[in-house]
DNA sequence: GTCAAGTATCTTGATATCAAGTAATTCCTC
DNA sequence: GAGGAATTACTTGATATCAAGATACTTGAC
């Protein structure tokens, strides 16, 4: 069994043996699943009228839990972006009528970004829809691999955010 | 243990339970993992004057070996791109003198696209550091874990590319 | 209380990417 | 061979993102 970047490292090794390349066995097969994955997720939220990054957004506000209303701040914090692209993210839902820019009582510096009820439909519909996909394209991976990976990547992500890396 | 992923799926679960959540364990948790190393992955690059893709068209000619030469056809499909982002990465790079364009003899619709000496010097400097850093990035895993996780990826990006997915 | 330092959001200008479409060339079927 | 289908690289217009900086507000030390 052999994957492009089972060939890639193979060229590395043979072409300029000088370097390592099996990192690239965790990193580069993670970046190209992930870059497919993408993918066809938005493929799925373009129904909807969203973008990706759109769709983050409204979730965290609606799992926030009632009423559905969190700081742009936090919002960028959770989606590893800076302001400025949260800051157009949030002009474009407001535009939608997905969100609403409220003052900030308790700081004139800071808004209360709420879901609308509009908002909150589609974003409840979008992910019902969003999961069962997500969970169909698991089902490419044996069930030990998949509780095997999960844990393995909670260990990583946990270390990375301990390191305040993320 | 508990990472950022494993409170949203909480917060699913609390605030919308007719949905699964559980899939993010694996595919948010990869995503953000995968931010993340890309992030410092291109702050090394930006010491050669390279954004991420551009190392990854340079390496591409570097590791096809002698002549150091690919259609623009062949880096698209590798990199898993459109062929207009292409054509933009080659212009980038041949005003910077680190590859040339050249019509190709067999096809006059293709050209081949030949990395300059000044070009394969710079990659090979670049690839130097990028591996270096990539296998200190992995040390955060447990070396079983990392095993497990190359088995999995191979599996997982095999099956893809069987699907025709990628 | 005052003011320096820090914080929150937004703005600006640059870049990377995509989807859709174009023109030249090659391939394939008859 | 002739002609339609496919392929190749590029162009265009739109969008998403970032880094750096601007503005308004809050916090904390004194």
């Amino acid at each position: 069994m052999s994957d492009h970047v089972a060939r890639v490292v193979r060229q590395w090794k043979s072409e300029y043996p000088e370097v390592d390349a099996s990192p690239m066995y965790v990193l580069a097969r993670m970046m190209r699943i992930n870059m497919q994955i993408n993918k066809d997720l938005s493929a799925n939220f373009a129904k909807f009228g969203l973008a990706t990054g759109d769709f983050d957004v409204l979730a965290t506000l609606r799992r926030s839990g009632e009423p559905y209303a969190l700081r742009p701040t936090e919002l960028t914090k959770s989606s590893m972006l800076t302001s400025g692209t949260m800051t157009s993210r949030l002009d474009k839902l407001e535009k939608l009528g997905l969100v609403c820019r409220n003052p900030n009582p308790e700081d004139r510096r800071a808004l209360m970004i709420h879901l609308t009820d509009k908002g909150r439909e589609l974003v409840e519909e979008a992910a019902a829809k969003h999961f069962a996909l997500e969970a169909e394209m698991l089902k490419v991976l044996d069930p030990q691999d998949r509780e095997a990976l999960e844990g393995i990547l909670e260990r990583w992500s946990h270390r990375l955010e301990e390191e305040g890396a993320m």
